[in-house]
DNA sequence: AGGGGAAATTAAAACGTTTCCAATCCAGGG
DNA sequence: CCCTGGATTGGAAACGTTTTAATTTCCCCT
């Protein structure tokens, strides 16, 4: 068949315009778009024929000359590390499902945690006219990072757009952004606090990461609750090798290696705590009947770890909802409105007293 | 301080346009869209002149008027059930990438498994002009599913766009769509394989759900390994709870007390199979001391899974790529082109002999 | 010096909506 | 019967860009 090669990339079509839709009703253009759009009140007879014509002819609005000429559209943007992670899925799918939900529409965008395509996003959104970006995740706060942020700040601003930052600091409480992040130092310290009424004391902090202000928090939170305990500033060992599952089995392999002095684990995140799990094993050593390990995040499958993982809940996807319900209805937020969402610890299977530990205190799970 | 209410949502304030630019730089409209659009060679004295005005204006353009004028704009849709799954979320990051790499953009939609929000999106898109709609995620196959689809192609179809069936059937080979997804029945055939190797002869598959192509293609690879072994069909032994860690931990807890004539379980996909690992353990059972456990997927996880899953790996990410890819270059798609990934099994530790396995066949991993 | 033509630039049309403003129509009151 | 006013509708401008066709500018060659 001597036909043409099609070209390979699809390229659009010409669509059915509101002038054909008013040809065919035999009406204008201005009364088909007040019935399309409802905008304005139209007598039901005409009504009906516009919409019949609009039917028959499959007719789709533009959204382009929409926005172009309704300056703008109801847009939502989430830029996150990747959307792998279960922690941050379940942000975006809370900004998405309340965007959603008050018409508006959400685009994700992940950077892979490169400041460069995060600044390309960020300059992306700002084409597509998005009245709200949302950054979600922890990273470290250097001066690159403090001068990449408040310079969205300042260009989203200009542009009427909105900042909220999950997770993540604000360089400067008086930059025009609102931060919604959980209180991680309050979480940590309730985590530690169960694991010393089990009678642990030499708990080590796995997944700290320097610049990193959750962490840090998280951090601070437990060594807070070891002082409160009594237990000398020494008593706390946080080993600083960031996150993810096979940070945390490496960081784990070697801790069990060089250093056996401690019978639990206060994991960064609950894939720390997958890698941590999983080394103990392959050493041999068994949770929690020798080592106690807790998490944070609680997500998903923590639930289904062996054993399952007592840890920290923190409402992943009432964290999305909430940035983008405060960052849509308060009028406050230029003032760099600071919310921290509560967490509460989930208790489930990793932890029992420590192997001869003093039974001065009573474990938390009899059975 | 007597100042007006800021009203709740952000409204877009009025941007730079072209013709500021053009104004401070002397030149006209034209030129400045050349220069900043690069469609056309500017001397690079009035080039210089542009980009300087434009930076100075913090000129932004408005990409609703460039895809108005320029007949839409290259963008991808995705659309899947929940981004939360690990799988689902893989294959989402490997359709954003590919599409990052060509510059189209790309959007992601959940539907939580409602037909009528898929029906919304694929809606919303056709407004927004995408090229390209990637439809991801197994589905049961009714009249209404293959009605449904039919129309998506129609109306894609009629407006220039591709579609794209991401491990969900075509209701008509005729149908303007292309479908692209793992070859689940090699993939199963060969994991039921290596059980069958290891020595087992009782195998449960846990989680089947008639009419869901994906997992029917799996159920069919698992008949027919069983069945080149010699087994009697009545050997097989499927049970349709469906996916989802509940319904696996849920399943297993029943199977486990009812039918204990099995010594190796194949589950639907790795969440299944966390649930079964859970449920397994929970009644007091090893893997794979007792019970020999296999999944589906290779999710990230499942190499941290106690213990580490053997599983097969369905390249996740690459089917989003190649989604996206063969879409893009293939003029022939709408012959409704089906094309089948490879799949290989991934071996760790959740198998082995069963506990008084004719040795008449040498253990996979004799360690 | 004049002419030819390429290069650079511009004015204006077009993209598909929404909405302002004006025009038309109809009913009811004076 | 005319006038007022609200309801309904239509014409046209506007949104911000790209691109076509036309115009100007410039340079080089004879």
């Amino acid at each position: 068949m001597g036909n043409d090669m099609a070209e390979a990339e699809p390229t659009a079509k010409r669509r059915v315009t509101i002038r054909e839709v008013a040809e065919r009703a035999g009406v204008s253009m201005a009364t088909v778009s007040r019935v399309l759009s409802g905008n304005h009140p139209v007598p039901a007879s005409t009504r009906a024929r516009v919409l019949r014509a609009s039917r028959d002819l499959d007719y789709v609005a533009n959204a382009h000359a929409r926005a172009l000429v309704g300056g703008g559209r109801k847009m939502v943007a989430v830029v996150l590390r990747q959307v792998t992670s279960p922690f941050y899925a379940q942000v975006a799918e809370g900004v998405e499902a309340e965007a959603a939900s008050r018409g508006w529409l959400c685009l994700v965008g992940t950077t892979g945690g490169d400041p460069q395509r995060e600044l390309e996003f960020v300059q992306l959104m700002r084409e597509e006219g998005a009245r709200l970006v949302v950054l979600v995740g922890g990273v470290v706060e250097d001066d690159a990072y403090r001068e990449r942020v408040a310079h969205y700040a300042q260009a989203l601003d200009s542009a009427g757009a909105r900042l909220v930052l999950c997770g993540r600091p604000s360089p400067d409480p008086d930059i025009p952004a609102l931060v919604v992040e959980f209180d991680n130092e309050a979480g940590a310290h309730a985590i530690t606090g169960h694991l010393l009424s089990a009678g642990h004391r030499g708990i080590v902090f796995l997944g700290g990461l320097p610049g990193n202000t959750a962490l840090d928090a998280r951090v601070a939170g437990y060594r807070a609750a070891l002082a409160e305990h009594g237990l000398p500033p020494e008593a706390a060992h946080v080993v600083d090798c960031g996150l993810g599952r096979a940070a945390g089995h490496r960081a784990m392999t070697q801790l069990l290696k060089e250093t056996p002095d401690f019978t639990a684990v206060f994991a960064g995140d609950d894939m720390v705590a997958a890698g941590a799990l999983r080394a103990i094993t392959e050493a041999g050593l068994r949770v929690p009947h020798d080592i106690s390990v807790v998490g944070y995040n609680d997500i998903p499958l923590a639930e289904d770890f062996n054993p399952p993982l007592t840890t920290v809940r923190t409402p992943a996807e009432e964290l999305g909802r909430a940035a983008v319900r405060i960052a849509l209805r308060d009028p406050e937020h230029a003032a760099g409105a600071h919310h921290l969402l509560g967490t509460h610890i989930v208790v489930r299977d990793s932890v029992q007293p420590p192997p001869q530990a003093p039974r001065d205190e009573a474990p938390d799970h009899p059975h």
